[in-house]
DNA sequence: GGTTGCAATGTTATAACATAACATATATTA
DNA sequence: TAATATATGTTATGTTATAACATTGCAACC
């Protein structure tokens, strides 16, 4: 599973701060600081391990409620998604490109993959609809192992 | 959303017993309290919670490990699911009938669904498929609400 | 320029969720 | 009956996340 090229990285951050500032969002430092250790990651990341490297930056950001701040942010505008089945966290590469994603958890080298597929999306919709159900968020999560891991 | 009738719960208790005993898996006590604690409520339910009831029936029940590990025994042989997204458990109604099963969380009522749907399945295999990917597990969970929760 | 209002952050404490580690008991079978 | 495996009891602690309230910084308005 490929990680991400540092061009990608930049493309994102720098689109963040576009969407920020055209949404007169505050991206603050704290918020900042915490968006770059994410998605620089390539793989799901902690809520304490980003607290840990934050605090090596600056001392008065070393709380809890600090970091999952700034998280609860990333997430509320899309820069984010949390990975329920792992308690952890990953930038999305798209931001504002679409609401949800679905996400493949390689559980060997843990390298996860951000993948938006319509007909999946259509496929959850229909389900919702057959169901007498109007969808607010979906979460898909799908461990397994990636192409590197799983050799034939 | 329509809540699990009485004959239902009964079935699915009488088949999990039927279960373990042709696949000699010891449903002690514990397992089978908790097992009867967790299909009965119709809304997904916190280990806590399941802990307090515990405690109301006998004291030696009422640690943490003891209500987890009855909870990892059930989880292991598909008769409780775990929704990741809000830390709860929700009972099988067709234990063994499936390895996987996608849930509808109404966030209004509480109420979940569980939903089998195979061309749902079909279309999450081949998004693995196209990303080279082998699955050993997955965790779809649909939040919204359910038709009595959102009249039109 | 003061002051009002608001968004963000600082700080302390604790709530909520889950497991490690080791002792003991119970069941199975060689 | 001894050996082994499975399950449970118990204490403590690890991990994840939030409540609650104080403080700061900054923009808008008079």
């Amino acid at each position: 599973m490929k990680t991400k090229s540092k061009t990608e990285l930049n493309d994102t951050i720098h689109k963040v701060e576009q969407i920020c500032k055209s949404n007169k969002l505050g991206l603050t430092q704290i918020r900042r600081q915490v968006f770059e250790i994410i998605i620089k990651n390539n793989k799901p990341i902690k809520a304490y391990e980003i607290l840990d490297e934050i605090s090596n930056i600056n001392d008065k950001y070393s709380h809890p409620p600090t970091v999952y701040r700034a998280i609860d942010f990333l997430i509320e505008n899309g820069f984010v998604h949390k990975l329920n089945s792992i308690n952890s966290y990953v930038g999305c590469l798209h931001p504002k490109a679409h609401k949800e994603c679905y996400f493949l958890i390689c559980k060997k080298c843990n390298i996860y993959q951000e993948c938006c597929d319509d007909s999946l999306k259509d496929r959850i919709s229909k389900t919702a609809v057959h169901n007498n159900f109007v969808i607010s968020n979906t979460s898909l999560e799908i461990e397994g192992h990636c192409l590197d891991c799983n050799p034939k």
